[in-house]
DNA sequence: TTTAGCACTCCAAACAAAAGAGTGCTAACA
DNA sequence: TGTTAGCACTCTTTTGTTTGGAGTGCTAAA
């Protein structure tokens, strides 16, 4: 057990000296690292252990040693739990908002740049899902027979604009009844509850037989509907593509492309996120693990926030593989836990 | 003068040569490319003159040329108002709209991926001022008591929201005579008749003294006008990032860093785009010439597009300096008139 | 004014040699 | 049995040298 413990901390050495100097890791500095008590012949030992079990590898005979997607996955794994944010940093973190930070959009964007700076890799954030956004003002404008235009406005102003394509006409008139009734009873309300609310009226009025009230029951519930539909994360800020470029792996003109195009087709990216949405704490995607071509060279690391008490939406730093895992990660988590607190604080 | 030509024939072969093959252009080349009439000692003799006047540079001696910024604006001075492209191509390029492209986010998002999927290079799209939109409707409602939220719907269903803060209280049945006065004068009418109509109706006002009226008449000049300043080209559409990638220029690191940089501060493009609404035909600026740091080292083109016959914004590529001016010339004033077409076309 | 001819410059590619980094293996040691 | 010093070996990186050739500028003749 002890032996496993040493093996461990090699790999761990290995993947730090590796990612602070993205030069393939000799057992001399390992050794060094390790504080001298060992000698480097030893280490070397280990090493061909950690390489054989695929942890490692060579670039070729007679070079240092750098990890494997596989190796920086056992060393996520080792260390994930236990890396902690100094609350000084964290304090740091959350004075990086200014008074002047009022709307979701603001709070969204900073955060986005928090991330990108913080560690040096492009941030990506996703919009939080409308079911725990609290209503304002829903505006219906009847844009052709079939076609109905949805105006949202949420507690902190935010707009959101929906076309919905209903599949019968609607009269203006109508139109006018259902948001008076969703603005008369749900200001001030979350989104969600209207929902299944109509959803019980529309039941004890067929009780009642009452016909008429229920079309246009179920006309508003049809456009409530849509309108959730389209937000579940639907939509997703970034910052910092240029951060990227410090990194030597970029010296090569083909992955600086490919993340180009990871950021120009957006939707694979969304719904990569959007798989999580349930799930609260930090997920980290290694290499292939995102199960994504394009993000093959690089990993995803992103932690769920909350609005309202519940998972409202995820967010991220994506790098080339050979990044620093731990930093990032308690960064990520961080983060998300400042959003979350900053979106609370803005929905009053 | 004949002398004249012939130099200028000598300098643009070599721009042709360099846009194509990325390497210095000796003067072997350009006496073959001449049809072999005269010797390459002469074309050295011009080469020589054609340095002495700036239009041209050797990396080092015993290289061939490559024209600077100089020279490809000297080429462009030349050639710009002689391209033309063959109907068959324009066609071809209008035959790229299919039918179900339907709204203006639709069309300028296919405009500007037909000018990077053409050109190989970025290609960017100003969405067009409001002046030139016709209205649909207008809701207004109150966000604060001095905020107010407008959502502008033209005839193609672009959905456009403004933030609007007023400097004194607003009561919502106020807005709602706004908005009704609006929608009921000016459905189906130019936007910009809104502004000018509603001067003239508070100056006939003023004359008869009547004082309330007055003071709704200029609450709406004020939200009217806040929309117009806040559209006129307010946001920029582009695609094709990755398209830069295959250029032997973004072999070297930075300037693909500088490129991302661009894209990331794209108020400064929008800037320079704005500032040449009024005008109304092609506009070339090579590398230093566009008066932005981040555009040193590249060319940027574009093309003022109408709506309703008159000016409505423009488009246009961006790419390394070492670009074909011609092809792209031809290329963005085609797509331009392409797209005032199509979006006369929407807007019925 | 044009051009052939030639000396000259400089880069790019090829090759060679040396330096260095790091390993794996072996044999000895605790 | 685990650890380590020592050493031969491998492969990369760096540096230097050479060579070929591409391209020029200049000169003198047509």
């Amino acid at each position: 057990m002890v032996k496993e413990d040493r093996k461990n901390l090699i790999l761990a050495h290995i993947v730090h000296l590796y990612v602070s100097t993205a030069t393939p890791v000799s057992s001399k500095i390992v050794a060094a690292k390790m504080g001298g008590k060992i000698s480097s012949a030893t280490i070397r030992n280990v090493m061909a252990e950690l390489e054989e079990e695929g942890y490692i590898e060579q670039p070729h005979t007679s070079a240092g040693r750098i990890p494997t997607h596989f190796g920086y996955r056992h060393y996520v794994d080792i260390v994930e739990d236990n890396v902690r944010f100094e609350k000084r940093q964290a304090e740091r973190l959350a004075g990086e908002y200014t008074r002047r930070i009022r709307t979701i959009k603001e709070v969204i964007e900073r955060t986005s740049y928090l991330i990108s700076r913080e560690l040096h890799n492009a941030g990506i954030v996703m919009w939080p899902s409308i079911d725990d956004l609290y209503l304002k003002h829903l505006e219906l404008i009847k844009l052709r027979s079939e076609t109905v235009l949805a105006v949202l406005v949420t507690m902190t102003n935010a707009v959101k604009n929906h076309v919905i394509n209903l599949d019968k006409e609607i009269k203006s008139s109508e139109l006018e009844r259902i948001s008076n009734y969703i603005n008369s009873n749900y200001e001030h309300k979350p989104f969600s509850d209207i929902s299944s609310d109509i959803k019980r009226v529309i039941g004890s009025k067929i009780q009642e037989g009452n016909r008429e009230v229920t079309g246009t029951a179920e006309t508003a519930l049809k456009i409530i509907d849509r309108i959730f539909e389209e937000n579940i994360g639907n939509d997703l800020y970034w910052e910092g593509l240029d951060n990227f470029m410090d990194e030597p792996e970029f010296h090569d003109i083909k992955v600086t492309r490919r993340i180009l195009q990871i950021f120009s087709e957006k939707d694979d990216l969304l719904k990569l996120l959007r798989r999580d949405v349930s799930h609260s704490g930090v997920k980290v995607y290694i290499g292939e693990e995102a199960g994504c071509d394009a993000l093959n060279e690089f990993s995803l690391i992103t932690c769920g926030y909350t609005l309202h008490g519940r998972n409202a939406g995820r967010l991220g730093v994506i790098g080339p593989t050979r990044m620093d895992y731990d930093h990032s990660i308690v960064t990520v988590r961080c983060l998300a836990d400042i959003l979350s607190s900053k979106l609370e604080e803005i929905e009053k």
